[in-house]
Order: C-alpha cells, then sequence, then structure tokens
DNA sequence: CTGAAAGCGCTTACAG
DNA sequence: CTGAAAGCGCTTACAG
C-alpha cells in the first residue's frame, strides 16, 4: 500500500477509504486526497479475501445464451437488474448457462463458479424443473428467483412474480367475452412454472365459461415454436378462431403464419400474447397482450437481494400488477 | 485447506487441481478424486491473489442499460461473446455503464472496477467518442473492441469490424439501380465511427452516382429516433423515394411511419436497413439490409481477448465479411 | 481515533 | 515429482 505515504498506517487508509464510522474527519479527507491523487484503488482479489465478502452478484440465466437473448422479457428483466445493481456498491457478473442436460458440463462449471465465492449473492432469470439444483442453492448464499420456482423448498426460496394463472385467465376471458369460441393455446415450455401456470389460467376461463379446453398445441418461447404451433392448429383446427399464446413472441409469430395462411387477425382469428414486451408493438398486427412490468421484476429482484444482503427482512414472495393491453390482435 | 486429508501437502493439491506438468498421474488423479468426494472449490478470491490473474473477462457495454439491450446487433454481439467465453475457463463479466456524462460517475465507477483487478482483459461492445477514456484503457489491460474505436491510438487498439462505409455504399447503390433519385439517410449518432462510416458510404455512393447527397437527418440508433426522422424528412421532403438507415431498428420504424403516412413500401419509398439483425425479419414490411454477423463478431472478440491473453500473437484488426440481404423493403 | 499484528486461502519460486 | 516457506494486498479484532 503506497498510500503510507499519507503519513499513516494502512489500517488507517483502510478505515478511510471504508468509510468506516471511528475515523476522524480530517484523516478520511486527507487520505481520500492522497489516494485520489496516486490513483489509488484497492485490489478486490485481496479485499474479497480478507473480509469475505466480494461484492458481487450472480444474475444466472439457464439457457442457452442464443435463447435467452432473444426473449425481450428476460432482456428487460436483465435491463431492471442491471440499473439497480449499478446503483449500489455491488458488481454484476452475468452468468449464461447452456447446460441443456441435468447437470451438465456447463452447468457444474456454473455451480463451481458460485461455491467458489466470487458472488455475494445469486438472481435466477428463469428456472426449468431440470435445473433442480438451484433450488437448494439458497442452502449456501442468498439468492433470489424471477418466477415461482418449480418446487416449493423448505426454507423457501425469494421470489418476484405476476399473478399468471389469474392473468391468463382474465386474457382468455377477454377473447370469450367477444365471442370467441373455439380458443386455442400455444403454451410455454412444460417444464417451467409460469408456462403451466398459464395453460391453467386458459384452461380455466373456458371452463368457467362452458367451453372444452381441448385446442393445446405446446410451444417453448421462441418464435419457431410458435409458427409450428399455429400451422398445427390451422392443419388441425381449421376452425379455430382465437389463440392465446403463453408469450409474445410466439404470440407475434402465430399472427405472421395467419396472415401467411390467409386469415385475417383479429376478424379471422384473434390472438392474444403475453409479457408485452417489444414483440407486441412490433408483430405485424400489434398484439393485445397481458402487461408485465418485465424491467420492474428485474429491479424488484435485485432490490430484494440487495436488502438480503444488507440484513433487511424482506418478504419471501413480491407478486406485481399485471394487465390486459388492448391493441389491434384480439 | 481440507483436502490435505488426501495425504500430501496443500502445494501438491493446488498443483494436481490445475494441472500442471511436473505431477505423477496417480498423484493427480487421487487429488481430484478426494476433491471431488469432499465438494472442494477453490476459493477465487485468494487464486486471483496469490496467481495476479482473475480468470475473469469484462465485457464493458458503454450505454444506458435500457438502451444497450434494446439494440438486436449488441444483444447479437453478447451472445457470441457469452458463448465464446463460456468454453474457455474465464469467467464473463458484464458492465453496462450508464454514465452519459464524460467521465461522470457511473463511468469513474467502471474505470474504478476495471483498475481493481476484477478482470484480466476487456471486450468493448461499441464506443463512443466520448468515452475517450477507453482508448488507452489498453496501457493497463488487454482490450478488443467491437468495431472500430473513434480514433487512432499510438499502440493500436485491437477491433474487430465490417467495411462499414463498403457496405453502406453498396446498399445504397442497390437503391440507385433501382431507379431511385431523391435518396435519404437516417444516420446514426454521429460519435461513433460506425454510423459515421456508414454515412460516408451513403454520400459515397449517391457522389458517384451524380445525385444530390443532401436528404440527411440524424438518428441514434433507437427506434424513436427512426421514426422521428422519418416524420421529419416526409414533412420537409415529401418526394422522398428511398431511404438508408444506418440501422434495423430505425429502418424499421422508418416503414412503420411511412406505412402509418399512406405509403407503400417500396412502391411509394423504398427502405433499406443495416445489421440484418431480428429487427430486420420482424418489420412490418421486412427489411433489404446489410447482414452483418454480429454474434460470430462477439465470437471474434472474445476469441482474440482470449488469445491475447494466451500470449498468442493475434492481428490488430479483424474485419469480416458483410453483404446486402434483399427482402421486401427495397 | 489510530497502530501493530495476525490472517484470509490460495500459488509459486526454491530446495531437495 | 513433492515439501516447507514466503507472500499476494487487503481487513479486522485487539490494544492503547
Amino acid at each position: 500500500m503506497v498510500a503510507v505515504e499519507a503519513g499513516v498506517t494502512r489500517s488507517t487508509v483502510s478505515r478511510a477509504l471504508n468509510g468506516e464510522p471511528d475515523v476522524s474527519k480530517s484523516t478520511i479527507q486527507h487520505v481520500r486526497e492522497v489516494a485520489a491523487r496516486m490513483g489509488y484503488v484497492p485490489n478486490r482479489a485481496a479485499r474479497s479475501l480478507a473480509s469475505a465478502r466480494s461484492m458481487a452478484v450472480a444474475l444466472v440465466i439457464p439457457e442457452p445464451g442464443k435463447l435467452a437473448l432473444a426473449d425481450p422479457h428476460l432482456i428487460a428483466v436483465m435491463a431492471g437488474v442491471s440499473r439497480r445493481i449499478e446503483q449500489s456498491d455491488y458488481l454484476l457478473n452475468l452468468m449464461v448457462s447452456s447446460d441443456g442436460a441435468s447437470g451438465g458440463g456447463a452447468s457444474s462449471k456454473l455451480q463451481r463458479y458460485l461455491a467458489s465465492g466470487v458472488v455475494d449473492g445469486v438472481l435466477v432469470a428463469s428456472q426449468h424443473t431440470r435445473d433442480a439444483w438451484l433450488l437448494h442453492l439458497h442452502d449456501t448464499l442468498p439468492v433470489v428467483f424471477g418466477g415461482r420456482p418449480s418446487e416449493l423448498t423448505d426454507p423457501p426460496n425469494y421470489f418476484i412474480d405476476v399473478d399468471n394463472r389469474g392473468a391468463a385467465s382474465a386474457a382468455v376471458n377477454h377473447l370469450v367475452q367477444s365471442g370467441r369460441r373455439r380458443i386455442a393455446t400455444i403454451t410455454g415450455p412444460a417444464d417451467m412454472s409460469a408456462a403451466e401456470d398459464r395453460t391453467e389460467g386458459w384452461r380455466d376461463a373456458l371452463t368457467a365459461a362452458g367451453l372444452p379446453a381441448t385446442l393445446e398445441v405446446p410451444g417453448d418461447f421462441t418464435a419457431d415454436s410458435g409458427a409450428e404451433g399455429m400451422r398445427r392448429l390451422l392443419a388441425e383446427h381449421p376452425d379455430v378462431d382465437a389463440v392465446f399464446a403463453a408469450n409474445d413472441v410466439m404470440a407475434a409469430a402465430a399472427v405472421s403464419v395467419l396472415l401467411d395462411a390467409g386469415r385475417a387477425v383479429p376478424s379471422d382469428v384473434a390472438v392474444v400474447g403475453f409479457d408485452d414486451s417489444s414483440a407486441a408493438s412490433t408483430a405485424r398486427v400489434p398484439l393485445t397482450t397481458v402487461n408485465q412490468p418485465s424491467e420492474r421484476m428485474g429491479e424488484l429482484m435485485a432490490d430484494t437481494l440487495l436488502r438480503i444482503l444488507a440484513g433487511d427482512d424482506v418478504p419471501v414472495s413480491t407478486v406485481v400488477e399485471s394487465r390486459l393491453v388492448r391493441r389491434a390482435s384480439a
């Protein structure tokens, strides 16, 4: 520590720079001036080692990079997380895991990283049942999930979410109210709670209306799967008159397929999405969709983690408002 | 180090785990087994401190989070970087800086981080002249830029790029060849070399064709600026018959404004974009645009940095191929 | 309010 | 091929 040249010991310098309570104002002032003049920046590794805190948090996205970054909702969550963390003293460590298989290569690489002390806390952007190990990560580190984890654990996991089931039900009910009778759904990946809940909501609304909940085709939140799902619906159920897609990306793709097949949207087939992400407004027919405050949710995730790290008491789950946004597609 | 229980010293454990050359096969095997059984993961801070290497690299995006993550080209670059780094032993540290001002708060926070030894190298996703300090970061750390830096420095900076000027010129020439005569441009931010080069390319093509290069309105790569630019062009030059937008996001927004104004695309006004990002195919009229292999460029950036870190000799600049992709808009 | 000293958990010349 | 020892650059009880 060259800053010893300020005329005090390293201990004092350390304390002054870290703004500890019991240091005289004048010393703090002086030390900081000298440090600034010398362009001194404490070595982070040494600091971590000595203080047992890394002052960094990880944002884990357990999806192959390509997929993760193609989803505008996830991107918005990231933006929110990034914004909130930036305002803190913490550093953001992005970790996109391309594992795929259960506990495969990349995933265990990820596990090793998280166990190596590089971060003080973890944010999980989306979780699949195949990534069950994430559910127990909180035995080691504070963790906050975006979206309800796939399973309830005993010490529960913190999470931020919307009422997926209720919101989906309201969206489908809008279709029912506008006179649709053959309402299909293109689902999200079966191993994610948000997707499952949205399908349940679709079923709820149809059942309540006395309509059959049979037109269900699987998707995985990607545009390709949305297009494929829509094609299949048209082939197998040409009389379909409405589609609830579990996210906007799939809804936008479905709209494209419909238009290309000569079906008018919404007059022939109405389409509702979920997320109200950028995909909703740029779709060929602007989407009626469920607004989910994705960026705000990212901020809340980060904020919750930061508060846990600060030792505050925070609620285990935070459910934010969602609402149906009416545009042209339904 | 609890793994001393393997019957050897810490030194040997360290060497075995790090796969150093001069350790007997049997020892390596044994130590690794014991370590795996005990779930031992070396502390990264201690390792960094002792070895003077962090085994992490930073991806710096000197844009406000909102902006950065709204640009599909940058997202693709990120995906490429992430993919390549994932395959290495390095960790990816994402740093989105919202500074804005010259050397302001967030920017100096960023500078401190980079100086604190958290990373062994830096990737810069996009650079503005206002971020001049980035140009000299290579005095301290290996750095690779995405896109030619705004200024030539003496020890030059490494970068990956496309021939923005040539590609833009070819794109505009396509408009000229198809009979357009009043060809406007909506530019990117004036403080970025890629934007400047694309405007030059537009000018080149018009000059070569003996057409006036006067219809130039400023944009900043955002959808809003593209829409605003298009509105302004329509108001001030209602006879415009083609537009070269410096990126797809602006081009897609321009298409929307044109359609809403009752102009047919491309028959009334042709539109060409740049990037061939996801915005090109999802535009209301699929965009004719300059394909830039964004994800590949991200991979190359990462790969170049990794090779520098490995001590290899690498070329200062790598220019990848771009090509005009014809779709419906021009 | 400030010093002197120990220690965080590894790696790495230096011997052997 | 492996040990013993020093040291990486900080923080933090412990005294005073």
